[in-house]
DNA sequence: TCGATGCTTCGGTTAGCATCGAAGTATGAA
DNA sequence: TTCATACTTCGATGCTAACCGAAGCATCGA
């Protein structure tokens, strides 16, 4: 009867207001027992149980056991564009869940979209290595260019391992907070973990921000330098 | 509690099957009245007006009344964006309301996006743009060059009524069908429009399919040439 | 083997919301 | 004025789904 995608059963599943709290909690990256998510959600474990088992069958997450434990994460870089697109959406129409608190700051600045940097350091990290040639292309479709391959490997970037994956390499990412795109993809990916590696950027605990040290700050700027 | 946005509300508008297929069909880009929406969604005139209005709180769409009628269209392009979104991530994970039909390849090479060209033939033509480098920029930051500027007041489109009013003139939106860009914004608006005026192509009822005509299919290739 | 932990499944309760009939309001036509 | 159309509001109903307690299953350590 009707035509194109069903747009309501994934409207459903993000919904509930237990399980938007539980994917915006799988939005920081790390894969979440079901008990820790349990938490974040305020529900018990059972409710918790139900409400899992629904986003897996949804294809929003998958599981991973891992002895008596069940690490549940985001099914991949998809869901977290998705869900990313939908905070855009939200935050403009003014819909928080308590007026902006006092980590809100932190997170415009830089934090972690499910496995890449966002916020105003990821927005101007784009913007970088766009205006250095590092990266083209239009639209949705960036390329690394051969200036860049270079770069990346001498930044310790193993670039044979990025292409071998059936993921993509570059992709944008729409920013909630900045309203601009940011990089994702496997490269976004491998850079926001070379950050943690160097020790230049620390993740916050509980929290989706991301805070840079004094040396991870300068080596930022002069990685990613801006041209104005 | 909880930080940033809280993308439940929206996920809980979009996700009952009766708003989800009001808002589908105002995807079409033509404003509809109530009772025609309580159709298409196969509820009663009563039921229809109760979720326009929660619709309506939400922000998801606007009203306009016109004698004893009253119009109801999607609120903004950003609407349209995340339905578009929304409805790439149901197509590729096979969430359909029913199994492929006859309209499906239609849909697929030409169809309105809310108020721009989407499908095969609106993907391409933004390709075919930024080779023909009417369209510059990287990720979703696009501008219309000077030379592009040229060729759109040519075809007839008035560039200083796009660039008067607070909406962007490029934008990029994100296909379904294709799983790439196409053009939005003002300019991809103008674009459709000057198709439709002209005759090159006209809008199917009841659907959001958009057929060419013969003239159209060449014009559009005149106009849009692909580079390989 | 026993207990502890982590999680799932089952059963029953409850609350919210979609739904529609009926009545009320506004606009237009006769 | 009177009737018809378009839509909203109210009130009642019924169904779904979120929720939790209790029991069951799996894994780990002792």
């Amino acid at each position: 009867m009707k035509e194109g995608p069903d747009i309501a059963q994934i409207g459903s599943l993000i919904g509930d207001p237990a399980r938007a709290n539980m994917l915006t909690a799988l939005m920081g990256g790390k894969a979440l027992t079901a008990t820790e998510l349990a938490g974040t959600a305020g529900i018990t474990l059972q409710t918790a149980s139900s409400h899992l088992s629904k986003l897996e069958a949804g294809g929003l997450i998958g599981q991973r056991k891992q002895g008596r434990h069940r690490y549940f994460a985001l099914a991949d870089d998809d869901v977290g564009l998705l869900l990313e697109s939908l905070m855009g959406f939200a935050a403009h129409r003014g819909f928080t869940r308590h007026r902006t608190g006092p980590k809100d700051p932190a997170l415009r600045k830089a934090r972690v979209c499910y496995n890449h940097l966002a916020g105003d350091y990821g927005v101007r990290m784009l913007d970088s290595l766009v205006a250095e040639e590092v990266i083209a292309g239009a639209g949705d479709d960036l390329t690394l260019t051969e200036t860049g391959a270079g770069k990346m490997t001498a930044l310790g970037i193993d670039l044979s391992a990025l292409t071998r994956s059936r993921r993509p390499v570059c992709r944008t990412c729409l920013d909630w907070s900045e309203r601009r795109s940011h990089l994702s993809g496997s490269l976004g990916q491998a850079l926001l973990t070379l950050f943690l590696d160097k020790g230049w950027a620390r993740r916050e605990t509980d929290s989706r921000a991301v805070r840079f040290t004094g040396t991870g700050e300068k080596e930022f700027a002069r990685l990613f330098p801006l041209p104005a």
